[in-house]
DNA sequence: CAGGAAAAAATTTGATCATATTCTTGGCGG
DNA sequence: CCGCCAAGAATATGATCAAATTTTTTCCTG
């Protein structure tokens, strides 16, 4: 959310805590698919990996474990969750509730700068494509949606939103490991045209499309059976 | 989510760890009213409060924080957020999205069983209204809307939605304290009746009104200003 | 004698606590 | 009014205890 200083303490900044360093890198570690789906996570593998205390990482755990991006396995174990074909389909009807709500807010507030940083990434996320560098993509794709989130300046829809990433990353990461990244069309580019011509319910719409279409190719990809 | 064993041990279960413990006593506390929006929560507070260790309750309001229901002030200090309108508009667009979800997945599964004990619940409800008990109103409501998370037997959706009652929980039960129990329609009847006759959509309105009704009379009550 | 299941020991991991350290804040003196 | 200092609260550490898993051992059966 807010852009603390996680790194070392500048002038007269205080460094942040532990535990919030530890949560963020975490936090990445499982968005961008350092993480694959059911592998266990244990306290002490990351105090010895982190050269954290342990204090820090017990919390950084509960907070993602509150915000579904770890899973608590009942023993006292926490894993990455394995999402199940239902759990993709919520992941899908709270996806395609939360982000149109979340870029029609956008698409009315957004200034001239921020739809060209949009571009920006997505200019990038192109490249990232081309290339078929995927962390890079994953990395790149998030940022697009995250910087969206920024604009519609809503904290709570945006908060849960992220929350929602969390829990397919680690899919999503293996779907791409299978499929690359040609395969992976996007409506970004509908979207930047549409917030430059203020048209929000095509902002909207382009969005519900690019979200929609993202989440149906994972499901499809763990799940080809189910319908 | 999981029921677990909060109190004493019974045979042979292992007792609940602390910080869980903690975490559903503090999670009560907010959602039921014994926190008003902006207390300040502190960590020394609830350690000498509820007997607890440090790490339990440390652990708990991470956890809690990271749900939104608790509020990080940026100073180490911990509060109960205060919800501004533009929050209440984010939270009304949430549950208008969401819980309309939950009742049709709901509607679709419920048994005759699970639909008598949703009606009990209801009955309850109108009895603390009768009595003025808001305690009892706010328990029981949330209690009516847990049940239909429950039948809907979709986790994440209602991880989701749980957590929303517990941003506006301390909000509502200001509200209610103002105004009494008497002018809190709600749609439950209506809801009840749908899924009896297994009108989905039926159902899915139903609840979409009562949602909106609910948190519309939120937002009147604490800004009355605001269209 | 070999294979395998059950039991027991050992190791790993999680939970909690007491304590030391660091930061914020409110009061006091300049 | 501003800056410094002390008190109090939060953060972080490492030790200790308890639980779970894994490995080893043992004993029985084919």
């Amino acid at each position: 959310m807010q852009t603390a200083n996680v790194g070392q303490d500048s002038n007269n900044t205080a460094p942040a805590p532990a535990h919030q360093q530890v949560y963020h890198q975490l936090r990445e570690s499982i968005l961008f698919g350092d993480f694959t789906p059911g592998q266990p996570v244990t306290i002490q593998g990351l105090v010895t990996e982190l050269g954290a205390g342990m204090t820090p990482v017990r919390e950084a755990i509960r907070r993602l474990t509150a915000e579904g991006a770890l899973e608590f396995q009942g023993n006292r174990r926490v894993t990455v969750p394995e999402l199940n074909a239902g759990n993709v389909d919520e992941l899908i009807i709270a996806r395609e509730a939360l982000e149109p709500a979340l870029a029609q807010r956008a698409a009315e507030r957004a200034t001239a700068e921020q739809i060209a940083a949009l571009e920006a990434t997505d200019l990038q996320l192109d490249r990232a494509i081309e290339h078929g560098d995927i962390p890079a993509y994953l990395r790149l794709n998030y940022e697009f949606h995250a910087q969206l989130y920024a604009i519609a300046a809503a904290p709570i829809l945006t908060q849960i939103a992220d929350g929602l990433w969390l829990r397919f990353g680690p899919s999503l990461r293996v779907v791409c490991g299978r499929m690359g990244t040609q395969n992976l069309p996007d409506r970004h580019k509908e979207t930047i045209d549409a917030m430059r011509l203020g048209d929000v319910e095509k902002a909207r719409e382009a969005i519900r499309e690019d979200v929609i279409q993202g989440m149906v190719q994972i499901r499809e990809a763990l799940y080809p059976a189910t319908a």
